[in-house]
DNA sequence: CTAAACCTTGTAGCAACTACAGCTTCAAGT
DNA sequence: ACTTGAAGCTGTAGTTGCTACAAGGTTTAG
């Protein structure tokens, strides 16, 4: 817990947390990893607690969490003795919004299934896939699950 | 079919297809849309036919669709005598992308309701929430469907 | 005819990286 | 010890898909 030795690179680093370089430097820049101690020619160097650090930050992105909700939730882990309700409160608003994003993207996804078992080879003229995107039925599922404005916040998959 | 009628400002087209008209005139300039009509004052005018043509890019772009592939499934359905095969193939892809982004997400609930259910009231130092996402096995199903980069490839769900 | 509502262009901003260019440093081999 | 090539440095600009101004011009309803 506390023999931290700073002897890794920013390449080994960013290779144990699967990111790049670059990554980890702009993570620095917007103060999600504090700046790290330096050799002599003025190159990074890091230790373990780095790697915990990006890990968990990496994981927290990749579960979707917004660089902001990850400051706070590093903000509340360098704090140990508080009361986790807000983490609490930051999951279970992150939760909501996973839950429709699951119920668009499975509707995206019967749809799809959809277009290529009826799409069977024959000329774009009768299509199913250009008829289907054209009016779909899930701006019905949509409307389901809140009616506000979400068309926005669907995830990129191109 | 042909009788269009130019009619509809901007704001009106934005309206019907449920976007704002910074999108229509961003639409236009990247080449999605066809350049309008125009008053004599210099005011865009449309009909029922870039409705249609919004809308359907809107749906795609609702269904996850990237602006290229958008761009690619428009060029198709201008052509309506040619094969459909590759419309096909542009769904399959897409379809392959949603359901490990399905799969991704729903491993993130599970987490998020395990999260919760498990972090109750404690203190920040025994909150389950940041031990999950430090150390989540997500990463073994990530790596099972195809092993790839795929960690910058997850829905924002801020 | 006037005033509100709408439209115009152009530019800058957002998230969250990613990619350069042009240079310096480090580590490993000889 | 010296060389060489990979890796690191900073700073800036690009990416995607919009969104938000500012500073004006046009349309339309009363």
């Amino acid at each position: 817990m506390s023999s931290i030795r700073q002897i890794i690179s920013i390449g080994e680093l960013a290779r144990r947390a699967d990111c790049k370089p670059e990554t980890v430097r702009y993570y620095e820049r917007i103060g999600l990893l504090r700046d790290a101690l330096r050799t002599e020619g003025g190159q990074r160097r890091y230790g373990e607690d780095a790697v915990r650090r990006l890990t968990f930050i990496r994981h927290a992105r990749d579960f979707g969490f917004s660089v902001e909700a990850v400051r706070e939730l590093l903000a509340m882990s360098d704090q140990p003795d508080m009361p986790c309700q807000e983490v609490d409160a930051i999951a279970r608003h992150h939760l909501e919004k996973v839950e429709s994003h699951l119920q668009r993207l499975s509707a995206l996804r019967d749809e799809l299934q959809r277009m290529i078992t009826q799409c069977a080879g024959g000329k774009v003229e009768n299509c199913r896939i250009i008829e289907v995107i054209s009016d779909h039925q899930l701006c019905i599922s949509e409307n389901a699950h809140g009616g506000s404005r979400l068309a926005q916040g669907v995830p990129s998959v191109d």
